[in-house]
RNA sequence: GGGGGGAUGUCCGAGUGGCUAAAGGAACGCGGCUGUAAACCGCGUGGCACUGCCUACGCAGGUUCGAAUCCUGCUCCCCCCA
């Protein structure tokens, strides 16, 4: 065994979670060839967010370091869902859905990764298997196995339902190891299960074994949850850049050294102060995704808006008709803002609308057309738009 | 195949004939304080033609002056036995 291959097991390793089995990943790296590194990652929604980045830049610390990066994009497993941490049955995902979804994630995915030294394959390519290879793979595992893992056993022992189906899945994902052969298989700690298990179908199918290692899993922008697109905390790499600063401000501190050590080269210094460090995770983040030059401007803007209070550079226009004098402001910010009327009654008296800077009270629910023509109306903190009459 | 239990708002979860647009919690929104942080305080969170009306407690019917609550059928889920 190298020095080399201990220094960049460290180096790898660094800030995972686990690399199993212990050592594994220098006696590889000490067999001097290139290794095979597998990703798995279900199309079931269109955006990856910051979250998943934080494997892809594992995956792409091995691609700088020479080894065969292998994206598999899991068309098939993600129609029937991946049961990790889920603490119920999923919905059926729509197949085109799944078709489309898988487009835009490859395409989000070379953002991080090298797309020159990335193989990419769908699972469909050999999970569209004949009932004969399914009880292959049927073998290569038992319930008892299948129902250790977590949340199975959660779910088993609190009586709520598991399908086969779900049952089935850590088995494709250990099937497409056996596909392409994997060294070694990369992904959030949730994926401890399925990439162990694919340990086990490799060897019934007498192939060698990967290794595994596993990444924290970065909390969203509540600092709290997971970061995912359905409980709504996520950055997306395509979000705009003001988008990415903004939702990064509003990160709790607590979870700044965690996105430092995830999403950062450098690691979080601790004397410096914690909106200090914010802002500068903010922006560098800004700048990975849209430059320094865009990310420069989205900072010096958000300072505009909220140190010195100015409106925002460019507000949307939104243009609404006055058929009389006066406007129903219910129903105008239903339709600026998407939302009921209702709700926007109840802004109204909250203090929740502003027009032109100064709060709006329920006790005037029409405004004459005049005065809201070219004012900038704003719900909340963040909304705003320009009025314009059609 | 047999027996038992269950389905309530974004989620969890109370509620077994009127006082229930439905307790409580979480989450979220608005306001205050602030650093679009945390903590804390206040208000709010079905819709609308809004001092009122409409819709809502798995689905469809029924009983009743009145049903989330009672009855019938159906759908789905869980457990035990086989």
């Amino acid at each position: 065994m190298t020095d080399s291959a201990g220094e960049a097991a460290r180096f790898l390793t660094r800030n995972a979670v686990d690399a199993l089995p212990e050592g594994e990943l220098e006696r590889q790296l000490a067999k001097g060839r290139p290794l095979r590194v597998k990703l798995g990652v279900d199309p079931t929604t269109p955006d990856i967010h910051l979250g998943h980045t934080v494997v892809l830049r594992k995956l792409r610390e091995f691609q700088e370091l020479g080894h065969q990066v292998v994206l598999i994009i899991g068309d098939y497993t993600a129609r029937v869902g991946d049961p990790s941490g889920r603490s119920s049955i999923r919905p059926e995902a729509n197949p085109a859905e799944i078709d489309g979804n898988a487009l835009t994630y490859e395409a989000q995915a070379f953002r991080v990764l090298d797309r020159d030294a990335t193989e990419v394959h769908r699972n469909g390519e050999w999970l569209d298997m004949p009932m004969e290879d399914l009880f292959r793979l049927a073998r290569s595992s038992t319930v008892a196995q299948l129902l250790e893992r977590d949340d199975f056993a959660k779910r088993y022992s609190a009586g709520e339902p598991i399908s086969v189906l779900e049952l089935l899945y850590p088995l494709m994902q250990g099937y497409d190891s056996v596909a392409i052969r994997s060294d070694i298989e990369l992904g959030a700690t949730d994926q401890k299960f399925n990439v162990l298990l694919a340990r086990e179908v490799q060897r019934s199918y007498g192939v060698e074994a990967q290794s595994i290692l596993t990444m924290p899993i970065l909390p969203g922008i509540d600092g709290v949850q997971k970061m995912s697109k359905s409980l709504g905390n996520y950055v997306g790499v395509n979000d705009s850049p003001e988008e990415m600063y903004g939702k990064l401000m509003r990160v709790p501190d607590a979870a700044m050294p965690t996105y430092y050590e995830l999403l950062l080269d450098d690691p979080l210094e601790p004397s410096v102060p914690p909106r200090d460090a914010k802002r500068a995770l903010a922006r560098a983040l800004a700048a990975r995704y849209h430059g320094e030059q865009a990310a420069a401007a989205t900072a010096e803007r958000f300072d505009a808006v909220h140190i010195r209070h100015e409106l925002p550079e460019q507000i949307e226009d939104f243009a609404f008709a006055a058929n009389g004098d006066a406007v129903h402001l219910p129903a105008l910010l239903a339709d600026a803002f998407g939302v009921s009327r209702s709700e926007a009654r109840r802004l109204l008296g909250q203090a929740g609308v502003k027009l032109d800077g100064e709060a709006l009270d329920e006790s005037a629910l029409d405004l004459p057309a005049e005065r809201l023509d070219g004012a900038v109306i704003q719900l909340g903190k963040r909304r705003h738009k320009r009025l314009r009459r059609r």
